[in-house]
RNA sequence: GGCGGAGUAGCUCAGUUGGUCAGAGCGCACGGCUCAUAUUCGUGAUGUCGGGGGUUCAAAUCCCUCCUCCGCUACCA
């Protein structure tokens, strides 16, 4: 199996948030999950820098566009680390490898009659780079602005039309024998109800500015951004050669995209792609937004969420944790300090990490730093196993359906198991009273929690790799595959610090 | 306006095809343990399952209606 997963590509005008973390830390969950199922994977993340707006921002900041896209992308790849997150490429629509993609894909377009020149002429935002009918404007002393608050202005241009009206049955067609490739369902639902309402052809080049890919053979026409921004997907697949190894192994793939750019994925898209003899992307997965402290976030309220900070502030597993293990994943979300302790604090410090600490220090302090595999187990010992079997079952079909909530609720509901079955074996009276037992109870518990530590590894990878190094254990040996049977002969244990540090209320 | 979703304990939410479905976690109260990051374990309380009506031997679960919230979409002015 192989597993090809990407983020929208960053629109370099804003400085990276809450919002762009989020999405890239999924991705970073999904991909790491894939990898520990052993298939081979392939995480794609980048940025776009084309457009009027980024035009004009250089322009405000009297720098080269080009020396100002280098430094707001670099700003999106700085915090890829920073976020904990393993890619495998970063791709900018200003690279060479892209403009042969996207004038390849166009001429492709072209060939199949699927576009045409006509005018197109309208109300338009430069700010929100998009048209507006006029009964979604609203007059104000400052003349008529969009329903984002921006201004508008009436333009007339010559344009490439894209003929998207054709492509309403093809779509339904697929969409109709592929439910899951749109999710969560309720976007499905949608997507599909937009398309039913019918499909316009579509604005795809612009005259009004420079900075993008020029349209092939004309001389003032640079391509829209919805050709130039999604062909990123299988440019970084080496798109146009598509016997190349990586478009065979990785195409179609998987995108994760904010709500509010859902239509252009899984509408434009994968129209784009059937016109050009491609396949649709595998599936489409639409996450929500989240609030602070009950409020809309929004830059003129002034709460935009930085990453560095409440990473500083939380700690990074602690802020990974909370986001999926928060939410539903489509759900939007509320990012509140309260909550983020609660839910730190109960299930990484009290439940998962103070297990640890318990087990670990009573085996470094009773039983020589050490212990091995029992003769035999009791049945309340297998019947702990089990249940971790099913756990563990569970936790694979939540996942698979990124459900990674449920997947991680599914965990800290047999953590509690586990926590309650370490106090009826009590092996601290078993100390005076039956010694084997208490060390065929510690290496139990032992075992069990780390089986748990691999399976929570996709989520919070670095803290999984301290905890590993407590069993003298690393992440590169064990994997969905082996973690069922594992069961060492014997373990030895490093003296451990606690994992997860309560937060004060 | 149309289409879709949601309204269940203080909070966040589970509840497949109608019959242990009135639940979980957190929070709260009480009790126990003392290995552990004042951690853990056990016990307990609170709900007219949005309102009203209906079908049924039986409904949170189906039907009708009303109210509230949200998403997508359309349109008049």
């Amino acid at each position: 199996m192989t597993y090809f997963i990407t983020t929208p590509i960053y629109y370099v005008n804003d400085a990276p948030h809450i919002g762009h973390a989020y999405t890239t830390i999924a991705c970073d969950i999904l991909s790491r999950y894939n990898k520990l199922k052993g298939d081979k994977t392939f995480f794609l993340t980048g940025t776009d820098e084309h457009g009027q707006k980024v035009e004009k921002a250089a322009l405000s900041k009297k720098k080269d566009t080009q020396n100002f896209v280098d430094e707001m992308s670099q700003n999106f790849r700085d915090l890829i680390p920073f976020l904990g997150c393993q890619i495998d490429d970063f791709i900018r629509t200003t690279e060479e490898r892209h403009k042969i993609a996207t004038q390849f894909l166009w001429n492709k377009l072209k060939d199949n009659d699927q576009i045409y020149l006509s005018n197109y002429e309208g109300w338009y935002s430069i700010r929100d780079e998009a048209f507006y009918l006029e009964s979604e404007l609203t007059k104000t002393e400052n003349g008529l602005i969009a329903p984002s608050g921006a201004p508008v202005e009436w333009v007339k241009e010559q344009s490439y039309f894209f003929k998207l009206s054709q492509w309403e049955d093809k779509l339904l067609e697929y969409y109709e024998k592929n439910p899951d490739s749109i999710l969560p369902r309720s976007r499905y639902n949608e997507v599909l109800s937009f398309i039913r309402g019918g499909l316009k052809d579509l604005s795809i080049s612009r005259t009004t500015f420079k900075w993008g890919v020029q349209v092939p053979d004309t001389e003032n026409h640079v391509m829209y951004v919805w050709i130039d921004a999604l062909c990123n997907y299988i440019t970084a697949l080496n798109y146009p050669n598509t016997d190349h190894d990586s478009f065979k192994t990785f195409w179609p793939g998987i995108h994760v995209v904010g709500k509010d750019i859902l239509r252009f994925h899984a509408v434009y898209w994968p129209a784009f792609l059937m016109a050009a003899g491609l396949e649709p992307p595998k599936q489409i997965f639409a996450h929500g937004w989240w609030t602070n402290e009950g409020q809309k976030i929004s830059k003129s309220v002034g709460n935009i969420i930085n990453p560095y900070e409440i990473i500083d502030t939380y700690g990074l597993d602690q802020i990974r944790f909370f986001l999926f293990r928060e939410v539903p994943f489509g759900n939007d979300g509320d990012f509140s300090k309260d909550a983020i302790a609660q839910r730190v604090n109960a299930d990484l410090s009290n439940n998962y990490g103070n297990l640890i600490q318990r087990i670990s220090s009573f085996i470094i302090k009773n039983s020589d730093s050490a212990v091995s595999k029992p003769q035999n187990y009791k049945e309340i010992d297998h019947q702990l196993l089990k249940s971790f079997d099913e756990t563990l079952v569970n936790y694979i079909k939540n996942m698979n359906s990124f459900q990674i909530d449920k997947a991680l609720k599914n965990i800290f509901d047999y953590l509690s198991e586990v926590n309650a079955y370490v106090d009826s074996q009590a092996p601290w009276s078993l100390k005076k009273t039956d010694d084997q037992r208490m060390k065929d109870v510690l290496y139990l518990v032992t075992l069990i929690t780390i089986k748990i530590s691999v399976i929570l590894y996709p989520v919070i990878p670095s803290s999984i790799d301290k905890a590993l190094k407590i069993y003298n254990l690393s992440i590169d040996n064990l994997n969905l595959n082996n973690i069922e049977h594992f069961s060492p002969d014997l373990i030895n244990l490093n003296i451990p610090k606690p994992l997860f540090p309560r937060i004060d209320l």
